[in-house]
DNA sequence: TGTACATCAGTGAACGCGCGTTCACTGATGTAC
DNA sequence: TGTACATCAGTGAACGCGCGTTCACTGATGTAC
């Protein structure tokens, strides 16, 4: 406690006074996040990153090996808040409701609402980042909460194929959604949908009814 | 039939020979569409088009107003494109039936599959083209597809709200559907998924169930 | 049919700009003794 | 506790590059008489 000032920079605290102020790689990653929010995804630079953080333009290497692994790291960041977020639904709700289900989705679409230029750069960055195997893991895990969830409603193993099946179908069309919003934000569609209902509505539809050919 | 070589250069016949070759504006076009599809959206240039189509670099500004004009060009005719496919997609199966509707959604999910960087382009390029009404009303269109082959399959006007809703519905699914397969093709999700029967089912579960709250 | 002229659709050289990245450097920090 | 030193995390200047766009121009085309 008698360190106020110097080091390691307690977050937030006297960003300018340390030399070193230890936040740096975080403060970049919130930085491009902003960027990609207001000029679109492609649309930020290393160079405006660092001028956001108050940094040279140089120091941004100390930290990443090139701008690729930067866009790498927002996206890591970003899926391991949507998976946070997803889970936060699910729990907010009876194991094995439908409600669970739908507070997923629900997640899912407020996310995209919220951050629609980080949402449109983490399903857009396959260019070039096939390999990535982190970011795929995480892909992963958010696929696992809708179909953990879903394996509750039906009471069935995540294994189960028909688990699988809906889990996907569910997550097209609430992805779908997520992006027809953010695109063309109330335009096309004239009828305004209200996303719970919607979301259970859907949910239902595909967990309750005979979908099998 | 006289003129072979000289005027109004017909489409692809020795696109070298003439001064004005009269093509250039689809050429541009068609040169775009390649880079954003190799490239990404974003991963394309003015001066590269212009290469490709073997004119210099301030050839397309006798076309174009600026880069972004190109790139609305580009989706323009994207847009014509695939409402064309939907629709040509419906009018292969028995008006009203469910097949048309699911051959809607199909011709949707060929389109993306076929020009996952167009595809995205189409829909990503709202970043300072809120305006462009004509992109707006295509947009309509293409909704329109999907709309009165629901209005068609339910037996209502296109103008009712469940048909509007239901529509709005596919629409989604398919749309996430397309993306999903695009940015992780063949990964994340382990059941492999055949396109027709899958939109089949979507189609019943979305049109002949109770879906009401 | 022939000629004069306006218009159209290109050329190619040039501009200023911001970017990604490297480089030698330097001041602050952490550690061994 | 004090000192020497390796390491870390920054600086700032510089590089080469490709881009978007403009400009004065020129050759080909279409049209009026």
């Amino acid at each position: 406690m008698p360190d106020e000032t110097p080091p390691l920079a307690p977050p937030g605290v006297t960003p300018k006074a340390a030399y070193h102020h230890g936040d740096l790689r975080a403060q970049l990653i919130a930085a491009v996040r902003e960027l990609v929010e207001t000029h679109g995804p492609d649309g930020f630079s290393v160079a405006e990153a660092a001028r956001r953080a108050g940094v040279s333009s140089a120091a941004p290497y100390k930290h990443f090996k090139d701008r690729q692994e930067i866009l790498r790291g927002v996206v890591s960041e970003a899926m391991d808040r949507l998976r946070v977020a997803m889970e936060a639904g699910a729990a907010a709700h009876p194991v094995g409701s439908l409600e669970a289900v739908a507070a997923v989705g629900q997640a899912y679409v407020a996310f995209a609402k919220g951050e629609p230029g980080v949402f449109r750069l983490v399903f857009g960055l396959t260019e070039g980042h096939e390999d990535a195997p982190d970011l795929l893991a995480k892909g992963e895990g958010c696929f696992g909460v809708v179909v953990r969830a879903v394996a509750a409603c039906l009471d069935l193993p995540p294994g189960d194929p028909d688990v699988q099946r809906r889990a996907y179908m569910l997550w097209s069309f609430v992805h779908g959604h997520s992006f027809l919003h953010i695109d063309m934000k109330t335009k096309v569609t004239t009828a305004r949908i209200d996303d719970w209902d919607y979301l259970m509505g859907i949910s239902r539809a595909i967990l309750m009814d005979a979908t099998r050919a």
